[in-house]
DNA sequence: CACGAGACCTGTTCGC
DNA sequence: TGCGAACAGGTCTCGT
């Protein structure tokens, strides 16, 4: 499910989720999101959930902890807790929810996290390939990770170097959470589209200007992605409207909004890939 | 170094 | 209607 705009999503409501239920007693209007929550229970429900440390040991050392800051590194969400870090990935199914301790548990509930003031925090992953971390420096997790897009260190001179220096077709290139931390699936197909670029373009032969016209997408369509909320696919993402938007996602056979050629689906690195077969060429 | 295949999982949709 | 194949927003590991 989720890529860079949906996991930003997600953090700016943990921040202020003003429009979630509340409890008992509770006033949800002045509740200032998770951050100061303390947490008194961890219940995990599948174990697999907890990369780090085990399920046992992640029980007993979140225990007491108090959220003081939320974050996103990537398509990591970083829960700051006095003295540790809890990092999630949901990966393709993943999803959080703040609720009323007392509401009874759903269907691929994979961790509840209580606490003292009767709210809860709960991971839902459907297909079991999340993942969360308690660590004491979330740079164990998060470090091998290239620049995140809106970085602004991440100049066009240096985003033009970095693909200079790969031969590797652009696509998986920038799935690749090494080269640029963030871009998943959709937001590739778009931000190829929208500069021009042919997915199977080896990196090293985007010239000058492409690598501009590139590094804009990304961050345009992650921008527009992130203003309307995420994308909601299937069953996935309440609320996210940017799927109203996709250009060449999930678009096979019909018309390029440009050129009005059918869009094309192919298999680039066993992801299927949108793209319009006029508007992007490989001008080698 | 770059790539494909397979694994990890569950659910939905599509074709026969 | 039923049933298997293909596919899904991600990432890891292995073999070539």
């Amino acid at each position: 499910m989720p890529e860079l705009p949906e996991v930003e999503t997600i953090v700016r409501a943990l921040r202020h989720p003003t429009h979630w239920p509340f409890q008992a007693g509770g006033d949800l209007a002045l509740q200032p999101g998770v951050i100061g929550r303390q947490i008194s229970t961890a219940n995990v429900l599948w174990d697999k959930t907890v990369a780090f440390p085990s399920a046992e040991a992640f029980k007993q050392q979140i225990h007491g902890l108090q959220i003081t800051g939320v974050s996103r590194r990537g398509k990591f969400l970083q829960i700051h807790l006095n003295a540790m870090t809890f990092l999630v990935h949901l990966r393709m199914s993943g999803d959080l929810r703040v609720e009323p301790d007392v509401e009874p548990l759903k269907l691929h509930d994979r961790l509840a996290i209580t606490f003292t003031d009767g709210s809860r925090l709960v991971f839902n992953d459907t297909r079991k390939f999340g993942r969360v971390w308690l660590v004491q420096d979330p740079q164990s997790v998060t470090g091998a990770l290239g620049p995140d897009p809106f970085d602004e260190d991440l100049t066009p001179g240096m985003f033009a170097g970095m693909l200079s220096s790969s031969r590797r077709r652009i696509k998986p290139l920038l799935l690749d959470q090494t080269f640029i931390a963030g871009v998943g699936n959709i937001y590739s197909d778009e931000a190829l589209f929208k500069a021009g670029i042919h997915p199977m373009t080896p990196a090293n032969r985007i010239d000058e200007d492409g690598s501009v016209r590139l590094l804009a997408a990304i961050r345009s369509v992650l921008n527009e992605g992130i203003e309307r909320n995420g994308a909601s696919i299937d069953w996935v993402y309440r609320g996210g409207t940017f799927q109203n938007q996709f250009n060449v996602y999930q678009r096979a056979g019909q018309p390029c909004p440009r050129c009005s050629t059918p869009i094309q689906r192919m298999l680039v690195g066993q992801r299927g890939t949108h793209f319009c077969p006029h508007c992007q060429v490989m001008n080698l």
